[in-house]
DNA sequence: TTAGGGTTAG
């Protein structure tokens, strides 16, 4: 941080100097003005700065202006304000081109102190109704004493213009006011509406996207229509993203399929929007014809697809972004970096998340983030619990995600104590947090604290938080506080089928046929549709999916073989016995079914007759595996001596020698 | 010779 004292610096001494260098900077101001320009446009500030080194005290402001606005083009704002300092030293007056960059460098280097001398050097110079120094001055005040500040020097200034309309609302923009600057945006027009332009409209749209209210978003697109700005890049831009931040994923892809020419931002924004909306395979698909276009992608670009890899746990696709990252030197960006460490941790593969985050240079707060929710996605929550620790060591800022990553990491090492501390630290606990506590509790079989702990926080009424209890009855079996949780379920959202289907299996456990037949009309009579089981599998490039009972695959007949032949192995080497209690399922279909009918076991038995011996195993299934299909998955990785990666929504579940990484707590 | 703006990761 610059802290330069000008006090002492007479600006009527300069302004004395000056006129009795007057005739020699007529004499000497071309040749040195030469100089001056061809170094900065090379952009080699080490010989610019040897040049002004030799610049004699004569030489007229320009120069010194174009010196500034190099450094200050490089971010080299401390090493402005040294130079304006240098520049009052040897006599040269600032104008109405210094003043504001100067301002600006000392905004950029935090240095407020040096801002508020160089404002009273423009009262003193007679510049300060200057537009460019108004605006300049209402960006510094705007941003250290908030809009507030910034509204009093532009409510005084007597020449408004778009840049200081727009420099306001962005001013409210960043206070979370977007109405306030929506507003301004509509004074603007009302007052003086010749100035509307593309960054006037690209402001307000934010603004728009931020209040997420498409009405107002439309009526800005309509003014762009009118005023024939709709097709300018930063406008469409700016449409695309209000769309999307709005929800509306339909008019963003007509904006974008509109737009006259697009950039690497337009591709970025709709693939991006794409991702976040659970659009995986759209937005791969718009990736590689970005690429088909000519446009390479960036580092933007690509940690906003690597996450539609991670949640398809498209291995492949990653580790081709991956070596893409690689051949185009963006690899080494923190954002790509974290990106594909969460894309190789969520598609299954720890070891390589785990190279990545050694070898990173410089890692965040989303880094260990990323490594802690990883380890304990893989069931190894003690070493998720051993890298907050770490962290902390290290004095990495820690933020509410990391909280919930460390609580998260507790809850698969069923670490109570250490969650109850790490609890403890949490300033203003959000429920994601008391949902993990409660979880943490109830896993470790401590109901009555779990009760006792809602009622403190008063969190009953929370679905997150009844479903954390939930997670505890099913692993200890404690069907009767399961039902009281399940009722209160179907309370809290009378929509989600889920619920009653849990309620109907629970019953049907405790054959009380007649409830769950009442349960199951009413399911039909609201029209609820429950979640369909399906596992995927991809052998040789080529995905297959099952479903329960499902004998359409052509190698079907093969496949329930191979099955059979496995469960006899598992019933006479064994002692399998299969668990016909499916009183916590969340499906109703899978407990019609014999459980070798399983979606996962179909997929399993397909990939065990497709590959080579000793081949692991990946598959993905899309709700949460059972406990019949959990112990023969167990069972069958030690009879064949392969590993079974099953991902389910909530976990990886790593089955090798006959355990489970979950350790049987899922 | 100068200002205000649009895309990323947990």
């Amino acid at each position: 941080m610059a802290v330069v004292v000008f006090q002492s610096l007479s600006i009527q001494c300069c302004l004395q100097t000056q006129q009795q260098h007057k005739t020699e900077i007529h004499q000497q101001r071309r040749p040195l003005n030469l100089q001056i320009s061809s170094s900065s446009k090379s952009g080699e500030l080490s010989t610019t700065h040897k040049v002004f080194d030799e610049i004699p005290h004569s030489v007229d402001t320009f120069a010194w202006n174009t010196l500034i606005q190099t450094h200050l083009g490089n971010g080299a704002h401390d090493h402005v304000i040294s130079i304006y300092r240098t520049m009052l030293l040897r006599g040269v007056h600032p104008d109405k081109h210094t003043l504001p960059r100067v301002l600006t460098a000392s905004r950029l280097s935090g240095s407020f102190f040096c801002g508020k001398q160089i404002h009273g050097h423009t009262l003193k110079l007679g510049f300060g109704s200057d537009q460019y120094v108004v605006t300049a001055l209402m960006e510094m005040y705007g941003r250290h004493d908030g809009a507030a500040a910034a509204r009093r020097l532009f409510d005084q200034s007597s020449r408004k213009n778009s840049v200081s309309w727009t420099l306001m609302a962005g001013l409210y923009i960043i206070e979370d006011k977007p109405n306030l600057a929506i507003e301004t945006f509509h004074q603007m027009l009302k007052l003086g509406a010749e100035n509307v332009d593309a960054v006037a409209l690209s402001t307000v749209l934010s603004a728009c996207g931020r209040l997420k209210s498409l009405q107002e978003g439309k009526k800005v697109h309509e003014i762009a229509r009118k005023r024939e700005l709709e097709f300018d890049v930063l406008v469409s831009n700016s449409l695309l993203k209000m769309y999307l931040d709005c929800g509306s994923i339909k008019d963003a892809r007509l904006v974008f399929d509109r737009m006259h020419s697009k950039d690497v931002i337009s591709w970025t924004a709709i693939l991006s929007g794409y991702v976040k909306n659970g659009g995986f395979n759209e937005g791969l698909k718009l990736f590689r014809l970005m690429n088909s276009e000519g446009i390479k992608p960036d580092s933007f670009s690509v940690s906003s697809v690597l996450p539609a890899c991670a949640r398809i746990s498209a291995r492949k696709h990653g580790r081709e972004i991956h070596a893409y990252t690689l051949r185009n030197g963006v690899d080494s960006n923190i954002a790509v970096q974290n990106a594909q460490i969460d894309m190789y941790m969520k598609s299954g593969c720890s070891e390589s998340a785990s190279k990545i985050f050694v070898r990173m240079r410089e890692k965040d707060t989303i880094s260990w983030t990323i490594m802690i929710l990883g380890y304990s996605l893989h069931g190894q929550g003690r070493l998720g619990v051993e890298l907050f620790q770490k962290m902390m060591n290290m004095r990495v800022r820690i933020d509410d995600t990391v909280y919930v990553a460390v609580l998260c990491a507790c809850n698969t090492a069923r670490m109570v104590e250490e969650g109850k501390s790490y609890f403890k630290f949490i300033r203003a606990p959000k429920i994601e947090h008391y949902s993990l506590m409660v979880s943490l509790l109830g896993r470790a079989g401590h109901f009555d604290e779990a009760r006792s702990f809602i009622d403190e926080h008063q969190i009953e009424w929370h679905k997150e938080v009844q479903r954390a209890l939930l997670a505890g009855c099913r692993i200890h079996r404690n069907t009767k506080m399961a039902k009281r949780v399940i009722e209160r379920l179907t309370e809290l959202e009378p929509l989600n089928a889920e619920n009653y289907l849990l309620l109907s299996n629970m019953y049907a456990a405790n054959a009380k046929w007649d409830v769950v037949k009442n349960l199951r009309e009413l399911i039909r009579d609201m029209d609820l549709r429950p979640k369909k089981a399906y596992t995927w599998i991809e052998i040789r490039n080529k995905v297959h999916v099952f479903g329960v009972g499902d004998v359409s695959h052509p190698r079907s007949e093969r496949i329930y073989y191979e099955l059979q032949s496995l469960m006899k192995k598992m019933k006479e080497g064994e002692g399998y016995i299969p668990d016909r209690d499916f009183g916590f399922h969340d499906v109703d279909e899978e407990r019609e079914c014999i459980p070798i009918g399983h979606s996962e076991m179909l997929a399993i038995s397909f990939g065990l007759i497709s590959t080579q011996v000793g081949t692991t195993l990946r598959i993905t299934k899309n709700l949460r595996v059972c406990h019949n299909c959990h112990s023969s998955a167990k069972m069958i990785s030690k009879i064949v001596g392969r590993e079974i990666i099953l991902k389910d929504p909530d976990r990886f579940h790593h089955f090798k020698d006959g355990i489970c990484s979950c350790e049987d707590f899922w």
